[in-house]
DNA sequence: AATGAATGAGTGTTCATTCAT
DNA sequence: CATGAATGAACACTCATTCAT
């Protein structure tokens, strides 16, 4: 038990390591010696739990992927109607990233560099599945405007993606009427008209 | 005369290069050698026209944005609404970036990277003022909703970037009616509700 | 044991390639990769000994002057009169330095460069001191001409020091009865008058 | 005749730059272009007057030997006893060096330095036969100790460049009666005895 | 499993030198 | 004569990766 526990310590941490110096430093910038020193294991390590930079790199996006996903459909309530599942949605994602700009800042440069083609199109479908089948069960209960359900989503997270980069920026702090205007937006743009 | 459109044709080569591999295989993966090769100049020549790599990535960013910013708005009539100059802007926002995917993957890879910090805060400002001037004005001559003009700006630049990025990835194609109806979607957002 | 000896011989080898090239070809002329060569070590292999070819070189300058002043002071016996305590460091100097050339003129070039000056005065003063005090003392307890120590260690240090320029030049080679006469010459100087 | 005396200039505008740079950086931090810059000239001009920057270099070393040497002997004046005149000679070399450090600097780290051997040997002897002669003439006319000359030389040369290091190391600074009694120390040496 | 010294290909950059103008 | 843009070999240094321990 403590051997495994500390395997997953050591794998986590370089994991957490990685998190922490790309999303400040960008790709480069980020060796993997850095990471091994971040983490406190030898450089050696890493290539225990890791086959090589890249596939610590996807594995990383992997896993935040999942976790965030989770974390944002986590107070979905199937039983409130869609207007106030969306906006508790979109509030979440709101909050959720701006409360762990790393995780925005490293999935945001992992998703617009050519490392995304690494990751193969049918675990990105899975990774975004939950969040896709929320959406477009909406769209087809006919609880929004009909719409192809991609662009629907391509919508919503683009427009709340876009908010957290303002908000992360510093050039413009948000109050709680600014972030509902913003949804009474978004919602304004998507509802069944 | 020779002189002049020789360097500028230098200068001009590098950048092109530059922008034809980063958006292709990131900034890492770009090394200067390649720039060279591809630009058609020897290694050193780089940097009788940029200090550093870095310097080099920063310039590009700068042209590109200036370029961009003008063909965005460069269809843009003043005599016309509010609804159909945004709805020009809109599209030719979508068109412009999907016939010049290079140019909007090395812009998306720059904004999310670290490098974007390297740009002063008052150069960006400058370099985004055409758009959030052409928006704001949207705003405060009460032609759309009554929100903050940074945000409206994030709302309608996030939602089209999106799609963008849908459109290029491949696994949707987008019509003529289903970007009619983004934009539909977009502007039901943002009008005088 | 075998780690420590090894990694001691490593770094070893590295000081005594750079010795070897510095000496013989001056800073220039001596690349990074030529002393990894030399060294039969990788190039990488130095930057894990030392930061930069700056460092690596300043380290060798106060290793070698470390080793020097201890050689150079060896045989001084303080149960023997001034004369030939000074005597004997004399002709050690003149011995030491003719028969390891390389490290006279790594010495030479190093001391006239602008590397000097990268050396911290502190750790300067320290490298000093041995032969400092030995003829400082000389002048307190006026076995030699009153005079500030400093002139008369300047004084000391550099006839002998030109004499086995003079000698390494091949253009004169000196006999031990020449040596002997400049050595007068030396001390004619600086006895008490 | 202004064509000639452009040509001159620009020639000692190099030359001028060269010491400067080379003084304060050493040989490695002095790239031609700083030259070029210093100089005012165009980098491509500095090839006009010298085939390579080694001969740069070297012709900079023999025009400032000449110089200097002249400079050293230039109060001699041989109605004088040797006595006087070594003085005479010890003291300009102090002053002149410590007033015109640069030359000191370079020449010291010149003559320190393999290039030394670029410069063929009759052209040294020559370059150093007036201040040779000068003292030679001393020990045959039996003024000073019956030593070899090259090894007076040496001695006298030794210990008044060493006094000139001091002052400039700003670590001591030499009154002119410190100077005279490094004379004295100096001149008894070499006096007969 | 874990280490971290060692590797060496590859990187960004420099700089002596050339040559068209 | 003079220029300075252009060259490209060479340089200092980095860093993903390996492997003996």
């Amino acid at each position: 038990m403590t051997n495994i526990t500390k395997e997953f310590d050591k794998k986590e941490a370089i994991l957490n390591a990685t998190l922490e110096l790309i999303s400040k430093h960008g790709f480069h910038s980020s060796p993997m010696s850095e990471v091994a020193k971040q983490a406190n294991v030898a450089a050696g390590t890493i290539y225990h739990y890791f086959k090589s930079k890249d596939e610590l790199i996807c594995a990383l996006y992997v896993s935040l992927k999942e976790r965030t996903t989770t974390q944002l459909l986590k107070n979905d309530d199937a039983s409130k109607n869609y207007r106030d599942r969306i906006r508790a949605f979109y509030l979440q994602n709101f909050h959720y990233f701006t409360k762990n700009p790393k995780e925005f800042y490293f999935l945001e440069q992992f998703s617009n560099s050519p490392f995304l083609q690494q990751i193969p199109k049918t675990d990105l479908t899975k990774l975004e599945q939950p969040i896709y089948d929320f959406l477009r069960k909406a769209v087809f209960t006919q609880a929004v405007r009909d719409i192809p359900p991609k662009i629907m989503i391509s919508f919503v997270m683009g427009s709340v993606g876009s908010l957290i980069k303002l908000q992360l920026s510093g050039e413009f702090q948000l109050t709680s009427s600014d972030l509902e205007l913003a949804f009474f937006t978004c919602w304004d743009g998507i509802k069944k008209q």
